[in-house]
DNA sequence: CATCAGGGCCCTG
DNA sequence: CAGGGCCCTGAT
């Protein structure tokens, strides 16, 4: 496929909140990796489909920890308005939590015992949403019943298909498709993907933003309780996807209410030392994370990422039995 | 070669 | 509220 090439590039400067932790903030290293992101010290790429624009976005650290600052670059085949690039500026501040205060969480948690070592070494970080809640839907509906590396294969095929190549800053991405195009695919065609019973879910859940059912931006304002009911309500996404959208997309840093079994395995050692083929029951880490209100789900996530980051820098052995990617 | 479970969810009884 | 079925694939 012939990229797309993003001629036009503004640059709008963002200062976020301090301490940020960059890195941390904008690679997840948990994540599985889809083709239309990169990440490299200090830099993330990431295509957006943004008010029915194609876009290339670099974020970019001109900051430290204690002092942060981000250009946020913006590729476009045309000339974007002031007030466009204004509008997107404000869309990254909140996908990756910009402008989040954290320093009450900071200094009431970082001497605990657990939650301590974490707070030093990812001081800053936040949690992110890498696009849209339709972008989210998409991954959470590959992810089930299937091991990573299908998933990966997956989104592969998918945004081979219907995705929008694009070439900006010196690399390639895919842009994820409009909700109003995969909703009309016949679900063979989805098949042949091998993407399985998932090509109904996906179908099913496409319809209603490509009819505009769902406001992502209303949702947004909504209560916690309404917003998880009218997630549950989507054919397809059931608790565990809600586990993974409340805080990521709707930033419910308090929302903790169900651990998917695969990190429950890896918590539970973490945290009381199980092996991981009988990791302690999801009743005792709710509990455990319990004294972390009003930040259960933050604390969940700086203990998460601190190990993943560990890992990344010296391998944990029993951590690699785990991800089958 | 067969069998099975995998970072769920829906539907049924 | 428990349990079967769903697509496909790599692991055993």
């Amino acid at each position: 496929m012939q990229p797309v090439k993003l001629k036009v590039k503004q640059t709008v400067v963002i200062i976020p909140t301090s301490p940020f932790n960059f890195d941390a903030t904008v690679f997840k290293p948990a994540h599985f990796p889809t083709p239309d992101s990169f990440w490299q010290p200090g830099k993330r790429w990431q295509t957006a489909l943004w008010r029915r624009r194609p876009l290339g976005l670099i974020i970019e650290n001109k900051g430290t920890i204690a002092k942060p600052k981000v250009h946020l670059h913006v590729f476009s085949q045309t000339g974007l308005s002031k007030e466009f690039l204004e509008n997107i500026k404000q869309e990254i501040i909140w996908r990756f939590n910009l402008h989040l205060n954290s320093k009450d969480f900071i200094e009431r948690f970082k001497t605990d015992k657990i939650l301590g070592p974490a707070i030093k070494n990812l001081k800053g970080m936040r949690p992110m949403t890498h696009g849209s809640l339709y972008d989210f839907l998409v991954i959470t509906i590959m992810l089930q019943n299937a091991p990573v590396r299908r998933s990966i294969q997956m989104m592969q095929n998918l945004f081979e298909k219907y995705g929008k190549l694009l070439e900006f800053g010196s690399k390639k991405l895919y842009c994820l498709w409009p909700a109003e195009k995969l909703a009309k695919v016949p679900e063979q065609d989805l098949r042949k993907l091998k993407v399985g019973y998932r090509a109904k879910n996906l179908l099913r859940i496409s319809l209603p933003f490509a009819k505009n059912e769902i406001d992502e931006m209303e949702l947004r304002q909504k209560l916690p309780t309404e917003q998880k009911k009218i997630l549950l309500s989507l054919y397809g996404v059931g608790p565990q996807s809600v586990s993974y959208l409340m805080p990521d997309i709707f930033h419910n840093f308090d929302f903790l209410e169900h651990v998917p079994l695969w990190e429950r395995k890896i918590l539970s050692k973490k945290i009381f030392n199980t092996g991981t083929e009988n990791p302690a029951p999801e009743e005792k880490l709710l509990k455990f994370f319990g004294k972390y209100k009003p930040y259960k789900q933050l604390a969940m996530h700086y203990i998460w990422e601190d190990l993943w980051w560990r890992h990344k820098q010296s391998p944990i052995d029993w951590l690699i039995k785990e991800v089958r990617a």
